[in-house]
DNA sequence: CGCGACGTTGATTTGCCTCAACGATTGTGG
DNA sequence: CCACAATCGTTGAGGCAAATCAACGTCGCG
């Protein structure tokens, strides 16, 4: 079934009875995305929140420099929202872009509260996935102000080894917070 | 009362009945904390949520470099928590310490799941709550990497120009991600 | 096959750090 | 309540990590 990986997911952090699994299932859409479709573009609101079943995708802005910085990214498995344009309903600020072909699963902002009040289990389910997604970007912040660039390349890249093998040299550099030339100086050396 | 300040809080995201504020009570903890004073020191677990009823608290590690790195301020009505050692009950990285005499009110982490348990509106507030302060942090990391120094510090200071009253230049320039040296020379730059 | 996207390498520049020395302010014990 | 120490902020000289710019190699795809 099409929303198994969201389901499997669930389960790992609430207990769901058949009936209510089946009253989740119509508030959640599937879409394939291709690599390099867009599912948010800066200046839209932020219509839904995201679960990746599987794929990746990257969340970027336009900088003043006129280059493209990546914030974050997300993989199977994962949720990717802009939730400042969700709560507020304004705008974002952030472009999130397919990065390989990928499949998502998603509860629309307009039926949000409505599934929330019927499955309360969700507001538990989603206050233990954005502690853990908190407490990761704290630990981030950390490491960009207490690292420098080589550090925090391979601290990341032996963290996780798989992930630096499927996106491009560009991508990570710009997650990291450095230029694609300082990335490629770093791996030609020793090593 | 002594816990207005939180239950005024919660009221802006949930309606508790005056029967479920009761219920609460008893699982809110007041205390006073002196400045400089920690309420968790890295190496322990991280034993509770701290709600700032009055006051001023940073969250720091010490660096490799042998200096703080503030990772995070918190002031009147805001939580602190470091929500990896909470989740996981494992040693903090983290200190949190009373930058002025504060006020907090907490909820321990043994009680919690049994309150949750309780009142499951509060599953949907620290929810919101959550959710505000993920985007928040991915706003930081945002500008981290898209602004100097001098602009990180400008813009901070033209959003909240009361904080930047309350807190000692050193710990504001640790928070921005540079030395304190740095900061007085953008000072005593023009205007 | 040819073009555009991606990665590499080197020369030069720059934003910020480090170290050091010196005022100003705070707070504490005599 | 004053004196002195500690803490905090300022200023300048010199250095370094990483950016910028430019030129060139390589691969995958239409």
């Amino acid at each position: 079934m099409k929303h198994d990986p969201l389901l499997k997911h669930l389960r790992k952090y609430i207990s769901l009875s058949l009936g209510e699994e089946n009253l989740l299932l119509p508030y959640l859409q599937v879409q394939s995305v291709k690599k390099k479709e867009h599912i948010l573009t800066e200046g839209n609101v932020c219509s839904a929140n995201y679960f990746i079943a599987k794929g990746c995708f990257r969340m970027y802005v336009h900088t003043d420099q006129g280059t493209e910085q990546i914030v974050q990214f997300a993989i199977d498995n994962w949720w990717i929202t802009d939730y400042n344009s969700l709560d507020f309903q304004k705008p974002s600020l952030f472009n999130i872009q397919a990065v390989e072909d990928s499949e998502i699963i998603f509860i629309k902002s307009e039926t949000r509260e409505e599934l929330f009040a019927k499955l309360p289990q969700l507001e538990r389910y989603f206050r233990i996935i954005l502690q853990r997604a908190f407490a990761a970007s704290i630990m981030r912040i950390q490491y960009i102000f207490n690292q420098s660039g080589e550090e925090r390349y391979r601290h990341f890249s032996t963290s996780f080894p798989d992930f630096v093998q499927r996106v491009p040299q560009y991508m990570l550099a710009s997650y990291l917070g450095f230029t694609p030339e300082f990335l490629s100086k770093i791996r030609g050396k020793k090593e």
